[in-house]
DNA sequence: TATGAATGAGCCTTCATTCAT
DNA sequence: AATGAATGAAGGCTCATTCAT
């Protein structure tokens, strides 16, 4: 009985569930993104979501899960913005693709904010688990910065420069520039993003010094 | 009469305090480097010190206050390891004197792999007072290198560029270096923080375009 | 949704939170009365009420907190043992009436005496709060029986004497009526009362002297 | 050695001695006054008097045995402005002696603000010596009080009452006016003494009753 | 599935007292 | 006798998590 009607019940359900899982995680955010981790309580996620405490332990294991999830969700969304540069590697010049990359990611980093402020601002030191994800994202943006030097090193593109510490030095550069984003939460225009965008790409090729 | 016998032994008993203060302040140290902030009690601190709950108290107002004085002291050696670059300023070439600032920089923060922590992994949301002092730190860091970089644009040595955008950039690539040194927490060989330290330096002047 | 399933649970969990409330301030009335505020800790009323120490914090913000409420309760109840003497002034002989008051009040005293206790031995000192609504209640009786006495001497009933310094006699014999029940936690019975309560009113309108 | 000039040295530090207790006491008794018992620590006290921490318990054993100390000097004082009533028995008339010993208790409370304090404002719950402590002075004062009374029967003057209770009674009466001096800690000029004390007197001898 | 009352481990801080100098 | 640094027991309160309904 039970079992028979349970096809499109457990559907309903199963959606339901979902939607509950993602309705708490978007009144979560912003919450975590303004408090910080540690002055985050369940409360105020209970609050926010508008359910009941109970009911955030149904969806979630604990307070480190909602916000390892989070992030996760950020660091995909951000990872997602960079990836795809590979693509279509055989005709567009160098620059135009690597601005390209660079645009998008300051305007991701811009857009999402919320996102960007867990990858600044809550570092590390939260959690075993939340420290490693935040490292191995970073470790893997490195490395495929890297890969991206030695390829253009390769075609005669860059300069023969150390492939590890130009990529770490490239990463900075936009960790920085999130950073900026994030500390001045005012918003942001379009053509500022360009202009710094621009800026950030220009400093990444030529550096600073005169011809 | 107070006066009188008090030379001798308040002499003494201050500096017993400095010493005292100067200990726990050492003990405490690499504990919060360690377990981050909130995973450090002050049983830990104490233990640590080898001190009575009570004596910490003596010294310290609270657990904030310690951290917050572990902090201005990390700042203010960093700070000093940068600050002097402008120091005469009439002869010695541009690039070497940058080359001595980064230099000088990275083998502090190598050095002092504590120090650096604080900076690189306590960043925000502790403490409204930390986070200031931190954002003001860095402010103060973008500011002193962009005057920096107006002044070599004026002197006809750099590219013009936005130089508020090539600061942060700067800044950007020296706080990477600093994470590398703090979450690898081996022993860096001096040559290789000069082999870096030139990196970082030769990517900053020229970026990574060929020619 | 919310406030259509509310109504029956919510009343149900309003009731059991008072009956909580109620059963802890209960619970922690005769351990203040014992103990006196300070040697009363928080250890000793949950073990009282046999609740856990957080679930104290859910119905009290603090220790002060449940002490201010369980005063209040105490004043209450013996306000409302004093007036009405007033209803009905028409017809009943001021002495019958002055007789039947101070019988009510010496009979709440005795048959509520956890409730005197904190009027006499908690006096002043523990919080300026708590100082404040102790004093404003005295000051009331005061001025209750300060206007009672005025009204007596304008019907001719009283002799004509400072008010003000007479309803503060009467109202230090009360409590000094107050304090020996208190200090004295023996039983006792009822017609003691009344020969203590006819002596007390009878002193207070007669004095000592003879004629 | 030590010895031979012991007698005038010992005798000096002797007196020294009582001298620094004397002080620490007169500098402490304000302290307890203004702050209450809880509220005064030990560095309260220190600073007041002028000495270092050890010093203090160099000549008392703790905070509770100062605080007593200083009770009983203040039980003291109060008891011998009382006592003395008694002497010559033998002429004047009986009510002239009862205002003489009114007025000057009252003189003595107002003059002795501090002193009086004690008495109404830490009255018990500190601490079972003290408590024990004050029972013990207003057990003795109604004592007093009622053998005056009794005296006052068998002599005729007096009315035939219930001598405890009207005992009780003008204790009560005089421990309100103490507590009405403690709480309006304005100064109170001889004259409203004076009347507020004739008041009282007048109170207890005739009560409020017309004829 | 949803609720929210209950739990209790854990932590920071205070302060009377001791004791080496 | 005087000092004041050191001690450590003790207590109020928080908050993530559980569980009966």
């Amino acid at each position: 009985m039970k079992e028979s009607i349970t096809d499109g019940r457990s559907r309903r359900a199963r959606s339901q569930r979902k939607n509950r899982r993602q309705a708490i995680l978007e009144a979560a955010r912003p919450v975590f993104v303004d408090k910080g981790y540690h002055q985050t309580h369940i409360s105020d996620i209970i609050e926010a979501a508008g359910i009941a405490r109970g009911t955030f332990y149904l969806y979630f294991d604990s307070k480190a899960a909602i916000f390892t999830e989070l992030l996760d969700l950020s660091l995909d969304e951000l990872r997602s913005s960079i990836i795809g540069v590979d693509q279509g590697e055989d005709a567009p010049p160098m620059e135009a693709q690597l601005m390209g990359t660079v645009r998008r990611l300051l305007n991701t980093v811009v857009s999402n904010r919320l996102l960007t402020t867990f990858l600044v601002r809550e570092a590390v030191g939260l959690d075993e688990q939340i420290d490693a994800r935040l490292k191995a994202f970073y470790a893997e943006l490195v490395s495929y910065i890297r890969d991206a030097l030695d390829e253009g090193m390769k075609m005669g593109l860059l300069r023969e420069i150390d492939s590890e510490v130009g990529a770490f030095c490239i990463m900075g550069t936009i960790k920085q520039f999130m950073e900026q984003v994030v500390m001045y939460d005012r918003e942001v225009p379009k053509e500022d993003i360009d202009r710094v965008a621009l800026g950030v790409l220009d400093f990444n090729l030529r550096g600073i010094l005169k011809s």
